[in-house]
DNA sequence: TGCGGAAAAG
DNA sequence: CTTTTCCGCA
């Protein structure tokens, strides 16, 4: 039964590690609580036993190449049960991901996509870790650093503007506190070059640079509350340099992340999401991310916020407990799992019921025959609510299925135990902005290459359309919307959430609160 | 190779 | 909703 599968599987309980409450919520883990797509990449690509098959591309943060097409497809429909999976079909999941601007695929390079890290959180990282007071864990090689800066499009940043202050510079090692401000404001720079020392700050503000611009919908916002990204130290963890997941070796801070949220992230989605495309302005078309160890680490640290605020799909991020995995690491079983005999699933069914089912026979599978398979990381949540435990330790039975197991934790310890520190959203204080609405500039959309600013200013109108009018959107735009209405959704829940948790950030905010809120209005 | 629409499944 | 399955188009 790999986790994949099968349902859930228990955790071990022993050594888990818990996690927060909250962590297990539905919420976290909203939807289908399948392993998406883009989170499997993410373990295989942690692993090294699956280098071969898929890879950080170097150069290029958050970039990797799919070496082996067939077998990530493989493995991908091992963990999905779709015996009948091939790179065709899990490429177009993949594309589906444009949209999402979780991924964007990189021109040129054969089986080559990036992770729009914007959008994503990577709750592993140890940047993010935090330790109370900080030290950061090392392990990690270094971010690259190559040149470092960040390039962004402009977009990203839309308009500079916003909100004044960003980041008052200090180095990195601010105190939690200030991350959290930093976040807060969003606001960027572009892409130009900053030291290293620049601050992550204006990398945070890359995260967030929707803001601006989607600023407005009052309506849609909601307000998330301040969150914080529960953050493991895990040495060790992420060593391959190229990941974007890479533990930063450098001391700085520490400290955890507090993510605030700002509310006006909320919303809107996405529209700037940094996307190079090669058709993008020039500037951005090179796309990328390059950035120093601090930078990166700050930028993580943005992103984290980044993600909550952004609320991406709802499904993506915090959820998982097991993706903070913790301290589990250590041990994944290389060695492939025997073969245990899937369950396997119907034939293809795809659409419009094909005829040919083949015969599921084929189906079964035995795992084993990829050697690469192994223990993953982690995945989310077991399916099953009950809790696990995680499994740490399940060697191994668990393990062979490890490749897609779950990790599940027992829920509810304190996860201060751990060691790890784990934090929970706050509660937001502020109150819900409202809603201005008012229509969103679209700035900067004329650097933006065409196809780019083609998106863009669907989402921009969609944003704004989602303010006033639900349900003449045409279909595509309709989807956003109900993709942002998710999000609002959860944010709802989050605040539940949040409150649950002590949380920090509050106080810190609130002076940012007005700032974006006037923005908004103003606008 | 890659893209994205459409339909369907879960 | 997300992913799977197909498919037609570059």
């Amino acid at each position: 039964m790999k986790t994949g599968c099968s349902i859930g599987e228990k955790p071990k309980g022993g050594g888990g590690y818990h996690f927060p409450d909250w962590a297990y919520r539905a919420e976290s883990s909203p939807g289908s609580r399948q392993i998406q797509l883009w989170h499997f990449i993410l373990e295989l690509l942690q692993k090294e036993e699956f280098r071969h098959v898929i890879a950080w591309q170097q150069g290029e943060y958050g970039e990797f190449v799919i070496k082996d097409p067939d077998e990530v497809a493989r493995l991908w429909g091992r963990r999905k049960c779709k015996p009948q999976m091939n790179y065709d079909k899990l490429s177009r999941a993949l594309r589906y991901y444009y949209n999402k601007r979780i991924l964007h695929k990189t021109k040129g390079k054969r089986f080559t996509y990036k992770f729009n890290f914007n959008k994503l959180v990577m709750p592993n990282y140890p940047f993010i870790n935090i330790r109370p007071n900080g030290a950061v864990p090392q392990s990690a090689p270094p971010v690259p650093s190559a040149s470092s800066h960040f390039h962004f499009s402009p977009l990203d940043s839309p308009s500079e503007d916003a909100k004044g202050s960003r980041f008052s510079g200090n180095s990195t090692a601010q105190s939690s506190r200030e991350s959290l401000n930093e976040v807060t404001d969003r606001k960027t720079n572009s892409s130009e070059q900053d030291d290293a020392s620049s601050d992550w700050r204006r990398n945070a503000d890359l995260m967030a640079p929707r803001n601006h611009v989607g600023l407005g919908h009052p309506a849609l916002q909601k307000h998330k509350s301040d969150l914080m990204l529960p953050v493991f130290s895990m040495p060790g963890m992420y060593a391959d340099p190229h990941s974007p997941f890479a533990m930063s070796p450098l001391p700085g801070r520490g400290s955890l992340l507090n993510l605030p949220i700002s509310p006006a992230l909320s919303l809107t989605p996405t529209v700037f999401s940094y996307s190079p495309s090669p058709g993008l302005s020039p500037a951005l078309s090179g796309s990328c991310f390059n950035f120093t160890t601090e930078e990166m680490k700050h930028y993580l640290q943005a992103q984290a916020c980044s993600v909550l605020n952004y609320h991406l799909s709802p499904r993506t991020f915090p959820r998982f407990p097991g993706f903070m995995m913790a301290p589990r690491q250590p041990h994944f079983p290389p060695e492939e799992q025997s073969s245990f005999p899937i369950k396997l699933q119907p034939p293809p069914m795809g659409r419009k019921n094909r005829e040919h089912h083949q015969s599921q026979e084929e189906i079964q599978i035995t795992l084993q025959q990829t050697p690469l398979a192994t223990a993953m990381k982690v995945e989310p949540i077991s399916d099953d609510e009950r809790t696990s435990d995680d499994d740490l330790d399940s060697s191994a039975e668990k393990d062979f299925q490890s490749d897609e197991e779950d990790d599940s934790f027992s829920p509810r310890e304190d996860p201060s135990k751990q060691g790890h520190a784990f934090i929970k959203p706050a509660t937001p204080s502020w109150t819900p902005v409202s809603s201005a609405s008012s229509r969103p500039s679209y700035p900067n959309v004329g650097t933006v290459d065409p196809s780019e600013s083609n998106r863009i200013t669907k989402d921009f109108s969609i944003d704004a359309v989602t303010v006033e009018k639900k349900d003449s959107l045409p279909p595509k735009l309709r989807l956003k919307r109900l993709w942002n209405g998710d999000r609002q959704a959860e944010v709802a829940e989050d605040r539940g959430e949040c409150r649950k948790v002590s949380c920090i950030v509050n106080a810190l905010r609130s002076p940012v609160i007005p700032a974006e809120t006037k923005a908004v209005t103003d606008s």
